[in-house]
DNA sequence: GTGGTCTAGACCACT
DNA sequence: GTGGTCTAGACCACG
């Protein structure tokens, strides 16, 4: 049984809490293709927020291809999510890697810190630690 | 002569990346205590904003001691800014770390190509534009 | 002066038929790159809808790269929409001719009716005929 | 013997499908007057929905005067089965085809590639497979 | 029961 | 002023 929380206190809004949890959970294999999630009103219960804030979180990981919702019947992940083409991960992926590296520059954090949180959280996942 | 420049894309609102931007440069030497800083008017004009998005940025940072404005004559460098503590800076980097493993492992991407573009971006980041 | 306005007897929801006017409204020139759109109160007055809806809508435009916001100043149209290679752009626009495909299958349509009627819309969008 | 198959992919919900297929074939003279078709329990194993669902398709047909069931015997095609007018197929798929033309139009796809595209998908859907 | 849309109104952050 | 988030509650459509 996952566990789904989200921390009144973060900068970051209910909806992204929940997506960002959804996408760890998928990310290290503890979510499954097919797999059924929480309805929409159970899982609004459990966060204690609005049903209307766990749609936007679903509908919005819909729109990435995470999930699937079938009217009348529930929301499930996606079986086969979208695969880019490996030319279209790299470029994606250097975004992600360059805004990194600038945030960091802009804290002037050094490289070799920045590598290394990147490493334990690359790990972190691989061995399916719960967050 | 510094560069100053928005990512218009970045998640981050202007005032905090122009925070970050002085604050980087103040930590990496490149602007030291007692250095002038250029008029809200002028850094408005170089990046595009509001003259009142600047105000904010300024203010913020002399209330954080990073800087001084004096009425009349400028705003200045403080003679000993303060500095980000180790601790939070590296949890505040980690969670974007964590945020990028699992984005790269949701893409099933292998975690050496993910460490070699982090590597290449902070590479291009001390070699390239002073940005 | 463009003109939006709702069909309330329409089955689509009301901010998909926003989505499209204003996606016509680009296709046809009317709007061009870079424009202000309406803001999201000026919109939900004029459409007489509550400001979320026109919310919903700009906000599935802008994951779309049709449009950018930019918070605290307005609702921009995208400079330069994301442009896909030959290849998906072909393969998108198979799987939509598909769909049209399919559906005139199942009302029984001529293929020439489905053919003739595709052309009108395409010219009528080339002259920038206002919908 | 007719094929019967839903695409969840697909905007229109499951029984508007089913709907549709049975008007197509009664349409194209697959099925006839008196014809009898599949019984609820068998249609929906056939298609892996609800029972619910068929029996609002088939009860839906009734109202149209397309199906006629009786009790204890099964459902059958009315002898004069209603046609949809010409006109209001007309104005249906010009609906779509409009959405068509503008999301090719916005992509800048040359008209040519768009018709080649939706006479590629006509023939295929007519010389292919039943469905 | 399920998901999808909409309203009215609030509060916050940014410019 | 602008856009972004959230609530409380309603109504509809689908299965």
């Amino acid at each position: 049984m996952l566990h789904f929380e989200l921390d009144t206190q973060s900068a970051l809004p209910a909806y992204r809490q929940l997506m960002d949890q959804l996408k760890y959970y998928t990310a290290s294999g503890a979510l499954g293709p097919g797999d059924r999630l929480p309805s929409i009103r159970t899982m609004a219960r459990t966060l204690r927020v609005n049903p209307t804030t766990v749609v936007k979180a679903y509908t919005e990981l819909e729109h990435e291809g995470v999930l699937e919702s079938r009217h009348g019947v529930g929301v499930f992940l996606s079986a086969s999510p979208a695969r880019p083409s490996l030319e279209e991960l790299r470029e994606a992926l250097r975004e992600r890697a360059r805004r990194l590296a600038v945030e960091a520059a802009q804290m002037s954090a050094e490289p070799e810190l920045v590598l290394q949180l990147v490493q334990e959280e690359l790990e972190a996942l691989r061995n399916g630690e719960a967050k």
